[in-house]
RNA sequence: GGGAGAUUAGCUCAGCUGGUUCAGAGCACCUGCCUUACAAGCAGGGGGUCACUGGUUCGAAUCCAGUAUCUCCCA
């Protein structure tokens, strides 16, 4: 048969990846087998491939292969969420091409618009990913807005409301300008910027004194409603009960006290916009102050700001800074650095607004959800990340989940009256009429009900993703089978955003958590350590990687440098030596496919070398084993790696290679396949589409139910330590035996002849390796080596390659004193080590015995070099 | 401002409860090779006061304290 030299991923990748969907195997149903569960953490609706994605499903589906390899019935769930603002901003951004804008539309022709641009563009991502090789059960793809997901989250949000733990309130909320939308706290990132703090300066009522303050936001003192001062303040003691006049506006607002104050900061005076700033909406409640909100929704004055209106807040700044300067109010200004909360989506600096939202309480439902991974009920991976969610955790805060948008689930409370309170919650007009009779006393029809024009937060649907997917709200036919799940692979970023709240879900509607291992990926850099990001523009477009390099290639790439929790810091050069791992598996194969095995006697060596590759792989079966278990799934790549190019393709196939022009015996040649096999299931989890393509070279397969994909993950077999050794020891030898060669020039086919003396019995079982991998004539045990010849020593041992001509003894001579000298000083430490009483008295026996070995192993050492010397001396 | 983590070879990182896994791996580098699977390769080789300063100990990369630098999270 003719294989190609080099390995051709790109046909064979999407012939593998098809035969797999119509075997159905990544299918899964309840059975009696363990379920091996992962539900993908829902990319974005809108969303496109990028590395982050390619590094957490590579680990997903390499966690899912090795789960259906072990025989358990796994279940890989895919599918996206509706990302609400994300989606309303592309559709709107769409409309606005075509000539349409949002206004103009009705909610229902506007998510006529937006289902469309979903059908056709949405969820690309999830093809994408077919591209990776992910191992999903695509008949199980879920959207958050599907008929029974969001069924699932109207019934949760009213039985939280039912229960208390939802409520409708104002208050202060971080306010999107952009998207004219409110904001939970984990979607504000706060930046450090360059910005200025100006001084401003206010008068005193009544007298020609001032008092001045220190703002980042000067456009805010339209809003002022009071100054406060420490109430220890000496400085200031005097103006208590007296009133400061705003300028320009000049309404006179009160000078109050409080402890909150920071006297170190500017001028010690803080001045109190309660409808802008948190901790002043804290302070005017605490002073029962006036609240006036001076901006609109979208980030422009309002009329209550008096000056400005419908002038951005931006402009507003430097103009009223001007202004300020003008009337001779703006003391100074100086360059300052704070942070600014910018929005997750549409990266706007945030308000604070207050405004009348819906929220979670959130104290007493998330207690469960704390606990639960405090004592690794729930285990972290790396467990470091344990201390910043019990930190979020116990600081939680109440959850803003209303977003003034029309792309999501539409929240089910429905308002009869002007009143606050005026409103019911229910799924459906005709059910909320009902309760608003009851409620109000006076019979509502449907129609005279108005139903809540916000959705809900994305989160607040993703967070029942484990249990929604299962449709478990409704049936526990495969709820009951699939949850909990046992592995969640996501982002740090998204702790509290998300795995916090599954958590606290999963405590709440099933009273189980809904999963027992998260695994937090790093972040993908670039090798600057920059984050990858389209603005930079520093991501490689990763279905072009997987072209260049094949999908096994950027898989390999991006698990070389992915220890748990660490970023990883991205080079395509990683996915070059991914690819050119592939290359050699290959090549590997077509030197097996080269033999042709007939009948005969199995040569000596072939037969040690089995023995040894047997071991070999049980040991390395064993520490593979160890790396999943503990999700070091880099380390599992590296030791297959390196296995697989020095052990398999460098010691073994050489090992058992037949001479030129000869034929292999069948029993060698059945045992490398063997073995050959056992190497494809431990990288297939890794590099899924070489391995199945290797397999089925290596043999025959006569149906789909012989695949690699779905085969037994091999078990791990005694090991006999003597067989390692002793190989690794012909290793030593036989590198020490090249050396030689390569030290003076001799050519490899100049067959050599190796002489020992003093070599352990055992030793000798291995003799006919290496005199097959050093292409030596012979191996003999003398009791005098000669003087004209290369010699090296291993322990006790002395070993040396006669050679006829002249021998340069000065550089022998050299040689043999540096080894000494080095081991002399080896011994001493050893001695130094032995002679301190406390040391023999205190260090644990085994330690001993280990420095009075090394003493022993040492002097013998030295006396074998001492008599050489003496040798080429005489 | 509060918290977490990191600092080991040129780069990326292992190194568990202190002692033969103690100074490692991969890549890069250097030197020879177009050796009949693979130059996307083969064989060999050189690189490190384990950030710094102290302490504990018979013994410290490992434990403790401090210092410096960096990263992340939260406010």
């Amino acid at each position: 048969m003719e294989i190609n030299k080099v390995y051709d991923p790109s046909s064979l990748e999407s012939k593998w990846y098809s035969y797999w969907l119509e075997n159905r195997f990544f299918n899964s149903k309840p059975d009696d087998r363990e379920p091996y569960t992962v539900v993908i953490p829902p990319p974005n609706v809108t969303g496109v491939l990028h590395m982050g994605h390619m590094l957490n499903n590579t680990i997903q589906d390499v966690l899912v292969r090795k789960a259906r390899m072990e025989g358990k019935n796994a279940c890989w769930v895919p599918g996206v969420d509706h990302a609400s603002i994300a989606t309303e901003a592309k559709v709107v951004q769409k409309l606005r091409k075509e000539g349409i804008k949002k206004s103009d539309l009705s909610r229902k022709e506007f998510l006529d618009h937006a289902w469309e641009w979903k059908n056709e563009h949405g969820g690309i991502i999830l093809q994408q990913l077919k591209k990776l090789g992910a191992s999903c059960d695509w008949d199980r793809e879920s959207f958050t807005m599907d008929p029974k997901y969001s069924e699932s989250v109207m019934d949760t949000f009213l039985d939280l409301y039912e229960k208390g733990y939802i409520y409708r309130g104002k208050r202060m909320i971080n306010w999107d300008p952009a998207a004219k939308t409110a904001l939970s706290d984990e979607e504000v990132i706060h930046k450090e910027v360059n910005s200025k703090l100006y001084h401003v300066r206010y008068q005193i009522a009544g007298t020609k004194e001032y008092l001045t303050i220190a703002t980042t936001r000067p456009e805010t003192i339209l809003g002022d409603s009071a100054i406060c001062v420490h109430p220890d303040d000496d400085r200031y003691k005097h103006l208590l009960g007296k009133k400061a006049i705003v300028p320009m506006v000049n309404r006179e607002i009160p000078i109050i006290t409080d402890e909150y104050v920071d006297m170190e900061f500017g001028t010690g005076c803080l001045k109190i916009t309660p409808a802008h700033d948190v901790n002043d909406y804290d302070l005017g409640a605490k002073h029962n102050l006036e609240t006036i909100d001076i901006l609109n929704e979208d980030g422009t004055l309002s009329e209550a700001a008096g000056f400005y209106i419908g002038q951005d807040r931006f402009d507003v700044r430097k103009k009223i800074a001007l202004d300020l300067k003008e009337i001779g109010h703006l003391v100074k200004e100086e360059a300052y650095q704070n942070k600014v909360g910018y929005s997750e989506r549409t990266d706007v600096p945030i308000e604070p607004r207050i405004s009348l939202q819906w929220f979670v309480s959130m104290k007493k439902i998330s207690k469960p959800a704390l606990d639960h991974v405090m004592n690794d009920d729930i285990k972290f991976w790396p467990p470091k990340f344990k201390n910043s969610y019990r930190h979020w955790m116990e600081n939680v805060k109440d959850w803003c989940i209303s977003r003034q948008l029309w792309w999501g689930h539409q929240i089910p409370a429905y308002y009869y009256g002007e009143g606050e309170d005026d409103f019911v919650i229910a799924k459906s007009p005709e059910e909320a009429a009902k309760k608003a009779s009851e409620k109000s006393g006076i019979p509502v029809s449907p129609e005279h009900l108005k139903q809540d024009e916000d959705v809900l937060d994305t989160w607040f649907s993703s967070w029942l993703w484990p249990i929604s997917v299962f449709e478990g709200f409704y049936s526990e036919e495969e709820v009951s089978y699939y949850y909990p799940t046992n592995d969640l692979v996501t982002a740090p970023e998204i702790m509290f955003f998300w795995v916090a709240r599954m958590i606290i879900a999963g405590y709440e509607y099933r009273n189980e958590m809904p999963f027992k291992n998260v695994y937090y990926t790093g972040i993908v850099r670039d090798k600057q350590g920059r984050k990858m990001s389209k603005s930079l523009g520093n991501s490689p477009d990763p279905i072009e990687l997987m072209k260049q390099y094949g999908a096994d290639g950027v898989r390999a790439g991006m698990l070389f440098s992915s220890p748990a929790g660490n970023d990883l810091l991205f080079d395509e050069s990683l996915c070059e030596q991914g690819r050119n791992f592939s290359n050699k598996i290959w090549n590997a194969l077509r030197l097996v496919k080269s033999w042709e095995p007939e009948q005969k006697e199995q040569p000596e060596a072939a037969k040690i070398a089995i023995e040894w590759m047997d071991q070999r792989i049980s040991q390395l079966l064993g520490e593979v084993n160890d790396h999943y278990s503990k999700f070091r799934i880099s380390d599992v790549l590296m030791s297959s790696y390196k296995f697989t190019w020095s052990d398999f393709c460098s010691w073994y196939l050489e090992a058992v290679k037949p001479a030129y022009g000869e034929q292999i015996d069948q029993v060698t040649y059945d045992a490398v396949i063997g073995h050959f096999e056992k190497v494809m299931k431990i990288l297939h989890p890794l590099m899924p589409f070489i391995s199945e393509e290797i397999w089925h070279l290596l043999k025959k397969r006569n149906s789909p139910s012989e695949s690699l994909t779905i085969s037994s993950w091999p078990i791990v077999g005694e090991l006999d330590e003597s067989i390692l050794k002793g190989f690794a020891r012909s290793t030593e030898i036989i590198t020490s035996v090249r050396n030689i060669r390569k030290q003076n020039n001799i050519p490899n086919k100049e067959a050599l002849k190796l002489e020992v003396r003093g070599e352990d019995a055992s030793d000798r079982k291995f003799h006919c390796l290496v005199e097959k991998l050093c292409k030596l004539e012979s191996i003999s045990t003398v009791d005098d080596l000669p003087s004209q010849a290369f010699t090296f020593v291993m322990g006790s041992a002395e070993y040396g390659v006669p050679f006829e001509g002249s021998v340069d003894v000065a550089e022998q001579t050299d040689k043999i004193k540096e080894e000494l000298d080095y081991t002399k000083g080896f011994l001493k430490s050893v001695q130094k080590k032995l002679s301190n009483e406390r040391f023999v008295n205190n260090a644990p026996e085994q330690v001993v015995a280990n420095e009075r070995k090394k003493e022993a192993d040492a002097a013998a050492k030295i006396a074998v070099l001492e008599e050489q010397l003496k040798g080429i001396e005489s």
